[in-house]
Order: C-alpha cells, then structure tokens, then sequence
DNA sequence: CTGAAAGCGCTTACAG
DNA sequence: CTGAAAGCGCTTACAG
C-alpha cells in the first residue's frame, strides 16, 4: 500500500491511527487510494503484535457455549456484561470449550480449554461458574492475563465476583423448616462435571467440585441441623446440568420417590420445572407440596414462586467493570452481592 | 524463551506445533524449562501474524450486544451458531457495535462500526439483521473477509441464511383475515434504526430500512389486499425497538385505540405484550379480540399463542455451516428456511 | 533431527 | 510535516 500511494508506511500508518500527525492533504490522498486499490486499513493482526493488545475480552464458562444462550441466568449475566459502557470499544469472545459430547474425554476437553484459553487473541478474561480445578484457569494465570472470576472458584489473589451464596441457600431451606416442613426432597444443578445424575449417594457430597454448588449445600445443611433434621438422610437429585430437559427430568426422578411435603431447588430453572411436572400430576402448590427456587428469575415471578434473589444483571456489570479496571493496572477486589428471600405463593405450611 | 533454552525458535515453536517435528526428548526439555520460566506459550499475536488467521469468527448485529441477551429470537439463533461443531475449535467474537444511548449520532455510531468491524482479529463475519446499509457491511466486504448474512440484508453475491418472511406474515394475515376479521391492529418492532417509535405515518412504509419488516408489512398488505382492505389505512405501531418494555408500551398504544377484532404482531414478544396488555385490561382472548405473533418462541406455546412458526435455532446453525464452507473456500448460497402457520387458542373469529 | 534466516504487517521513536 | 529503520513474536521453507 505505501507503494503505490508513494510515502512511507508510517504515513500510511498516521492516515489510519494519528491524524493529527500528517497533513490533511496528504492523508486524503493515502485514503483515496486507499479505497482505490481496495486496501481495507490496518491489519489487525499487526496492529495487535505491535501494540500488544486485542480490544478484545474473553469469557470462559464450564463446558460449551451452549450454556450462554440455554440457561436464563447465564444470559442475564451475559446482559450485565454487555451493558458496560467501556466495553463498547473492546468485543466479547465466548471461548469455544468443547461440549462432553464432542471432546472424547474430560482430560481431553480440560486440556484443550487450557490449549483455547492460552491461544485466544484477548486482554483479559473472565471466568464464570468454572470447576474448582480446571487447567484453563492455570493456563490463563501463568500467561499472566487479567483475569475476573465469576461465582467458582475463589482463586487466592484473583479478584471475583459473587454472592453470598450459603446464606442464600441457608434461607430458603430455613424458610420452608420454619413453615414446618420436615419432608424436604433437594434438586441441584451439578455438583461435578461428571455427567453423573441423579439420586446422590452420601459420599459424593465430599466431593463436590464447585464451589457455588458447595456452599449451597452447605447452607442447606446447617439450616437442617438447626432445626434438628440430618441432612445427610435427605434425598437429593442432580440433574447433571442445567437445561430444561435435564431439569425436568431430575423434578421426575425426586417426584417420583413421593412423600415429600416441600422441594427445596438449588436454582429457579430447576425450581420451575419441579413446578411443571407437579401441575402435570395434578399437585397443587402450595397445598399439596411447596417448593423454592434461587436467582429469582423474571419467570419466577410469574410463576409465583418462592426464592432467593440475586442480582444477576449487576453481577455481570460489576465482573466487567472490576475487570476493565484490572486491565487498567488496578488490583481488583472480592465483591460479594446481597441476595434475598423473595416469599411468593409457591410455599405454605405442611397440611 | 529460545535463549534461555539453548535451542533455536524453531524448536520451540516445534515443540507446541509439531511435535512431530522434535525428539520427544527435546521437546519434553523445551516445555520443562517453558514452565520453569513461565512461558505460556506461543504469543497469539504472533501466531496471527504469521499464519494469517485468529481462530475467531465475529457475529455483527445492529445496535448492542444487549440484543443478543434481550431478545429471546436471538437467543435461540446464537444457540444454533453455538452448536456447530466446526466451531469447537474457533471462538465466537461479538462485535461492540455502541447502543444509541453510547455514540452521539447515527453517523458516530455507524462508523464506529466500521471500524471496528475493520480491526476485529476475526476470520469471517455473521452479520445477523443489519438494515439495509450499512457501513459495517461494506467494511467487511472491502476487507474481502468471508461473511454470511442472517436474515438482512441480501446483498448481491453474499451467502445468506433466511426464512420466507413475506409468505410467513402473510399466512398470519390471511389466517385473521379468513376467520373474519376486518379490524385488524398491526405491531411491528422497527421499520428503521432511527429511533421512532409510536404509529406510523403511511410515508414510513416507503422508507422502510430493514429486509425482513419491509417483507413481513409486503406480506401483510397483500394478504389484506386480497380480502379488500388498504393496508394504508391499518393502524400500525412500532416499537422503536426488541425489548419487552418498549413491546408493551407499543402494545398499549395500539390498544388504546380500541375497536380491533385483532391484533396482527410481526414477532411474538410483541404479541406476548399484546396478550400481558389485554390480560391486565381484562380483555378475553380470543373471545374479545385475536392475536397472532411471529417466530414460535417456546413461550409462544405456552401461551397458547397461534403464530408463525421459523427454525430459529437451525437458522443459526446453517448460517454458522455455511461460514465454515465459505472459510474453507467454498462459496455459500442463499438458504431460505420454511415457515409454517402454527394455530393455538388466541384466534377466532370475531363476534 | 536441529538451527539460521526471512518475513507476516504493523507502530513508534528518531532523524531530517 | 515526512521518511528510514527497528522490532513486536511467531512459523516455515531451507540447509545441514
């Protein structure tokens, strides 16, 4: 291009970048023939190893990006992201991690997230609801890479997001205990990314690999032993993931032992699906069964259903805020959101 | 990091790239010493540089990212691109295209776009529900970038990915119109990204900025003309936008007017804003007046709402197919999807 | 199997 | 206000 317009690159380069620093003229000439030989501007990939940065964030998330635009949560926290009036500048790149049914094993799949995440044209990342342990996550801290980390995990010395999600739990469970409810049946998302689901045997509980799901639990159990209850004897479902399918079928699984007078869901898309397989058996709610959700989703209110909310849009605000700020030199922070119960008509005392 | 390994840059480069290309024993020796002295690895920069491609692909879409976790229409569409497997391996770029409230005019905003669009470290471009023209469009084009366009604008000699959105609505007009109606209120969500919103004026139909609303309108005026009726005296709303909060303001102006049998919506969150509106009026539907929507959306089902149906999950993922062939050389077509009238419990005939 | 060299396209001091 | 030169970090023929 500096060939035929005849000047130097660097005056090619100040048409595009600096105009202050050549002459009107002159620059309206580099353009004009610019567009006449059909020269598009600065390659990006020079600009970006020349100056070092991509004007580009990335977001990594357990399994693939189905997750982003499948689950209500993730999208409301995706909003809050987008919402970020200093990322009008930069872009969004969701990181392919492959889903369990392409990669051929979990090593496999953690092995080429950390490939992914150490190869992507990025500033920085923010990491949302990942397993404790996953290589991507090393991959990222030893490039060095400004990072945020959504929910899971608590990394020390990286700056997070989240909410106080035992205390939230906590109240839902206490919530339906001081109703009266002592026959409580549990519903949980994944407490692995093992693909298991289903009934949980005792053990698994030692072994929960994140830590929202964790300190949920938790929460679950210390308002069982206050009033009394060993929640090691409750039953518990995992659904294995977080779709609607998945969700409805973990609702089926625990509907389907009986006796239970409340379900206690560890999120609202699990919640509402407990909902619906209730109706399609013609359970009353609150009469027959209860029922609590968490994220106090916008469906939640409609259904009426009884939650803890957590402020899912400004969750995803302030991860890319505190990251924007990261990225400027700052240090970042452990930000922890408040959550509330939400009493609606899903729950009432036991009959 | 060659230095300090005693080996030369091609040997490192060989022992991420090509181990093929190294004894294991070397290799196993670069990658110890790469920990030791933490070296992540290959720098993408130069990695883009050299080998001319980012492993990304960007999806460019009007107005902000906030459409893509606002709108459920373009929820299900991202699902569909997410899905691809040929993209396990390459990211999903969302490009920062400024909100209207962010850039100070049209024209800021539109050459924001460019640019960016221009300096975006992408492989090929989805460009999902641009209007007409659009500086961004003609940017990638110039960069000679592979690009495949969802829904609009049809651009000579761009692949494209659509539905047959003039019979769609026109089956949903028909549909009304056969079952009697003849006062009949149409919702559109946006004829031109220019922040009108309200009733609009016949001279706007001329002016009309966008493929598929200039179809969908095409649609319902011919439907209308073959029963007898001018289009051009149809009261017809527009949103100004895709959310759910201007959809029910637009829904209410509509209906504040009164005296409709039915209301014709171009997309279901309008006529699901239609159904909360008339809902709250007390209004049965479909025994006081009819709606029809546009998308069959799962909550469409729900609602019971009578709408037309489109693949918006497969739309994504064809689009995203197609970009992949393109990339690999191949040279795309215009696809167009089928549509099918989907009759539920919002429409009847008028009393 | 390994190393020295060229060059991808840019931006930025620096000299004039 | 403009131009010549260096170097960002990599990969890939090529020579040994």
């Amino acid at each position: 291009m500096a060939q035929v317009a005849q000047v130097s690159q660097a005056t090619v380069s100040y048409a595009y970048t600096r105009p202050e620093k050549i002459s009107s003229a002159l620059r309206d000439r580099v353009l004009r023939i610019a567009d006449e030989i059909g020269y598009a501007g600065p390659n990006p990939g020079g600009q970006n190893l020349r100056t070092g940065h991509f004007g580009a964030l990335g977001l990594m998330m357990t399994d693939s990006l189905a997750l982003a635009f499948d689950d209500p949560a993730t999208t409301y926290l995706l909003r809050g992201i987008a919402e970020v009036g200093e990322l009008a500048e930069v872009a969004l790149t969701l990181l392919p991690f492959p889903a369990a049914d392409i990669a051929r094993s979990a090593d496999e799949r953690d092995a080429h997230a950390a490939r992914v995440a150490l190869r992507s044209a990025v500033d920085g990342f923010l990491a949302y609801a990942m397993p404790d342990r996953h290589p991507a996550l090393d991959a990222v801290r030893r490039r060095g890479a400004p990072m945020v980390v959504i929910d899971s995990p608590l990394l020390p010395g990286v700056p997070s997001v989240g909410i106080r999600d035992r205390r939230g739990a906590e109240q839902a469970a206490r919530h339906l205990l001081e109703l009266g409810h002592r026959r409580i049946g549990v519903l949980v998302d994944r407490l692995a990314p093992d693909g298991r689901r289903g009934v949980v045997p005792r053990g698994r509980f030692r072994r929960i690999r994140d830590r929202v799901a964790r300190e949920r639990i938790g929460g679950y159990r210390s308002a069982f032993a206050a009033h009394g209850l060993d929640f090691g004897r409750t039953t518990v479902v995992e659904a294995g993931g977080f779709n609607r399918a998945l969700s409805l079928r973990a609702a089926r699984t625990l509907l389907d032992e009986g006796g239970f007078t409340a379900v206690l869901a560890s999120t609202d898309v699990l919640a509402l699906a407990a909902l619906d397989v209730l109706a399609e058996r013609g359970a009353r709610v609150p009469e027959d069964i209860s029922v609590t959700g968490f994220d106090d989703l916008p469906a939640a209110a409609t259904a009426g259903l009884t939650t803890v909310s957590q402020p899912l849009v400004e969750k995803g605000r302030r991860a890319a805020d505190m990251l924007v700020e990261v990225m400027r030199g700052g240090t970042g922070k452990r930000l922890l959101l408040p959550t509330e119960l939400v009493s609606r008509d899903s729950t009432a005392p036991p009959r």
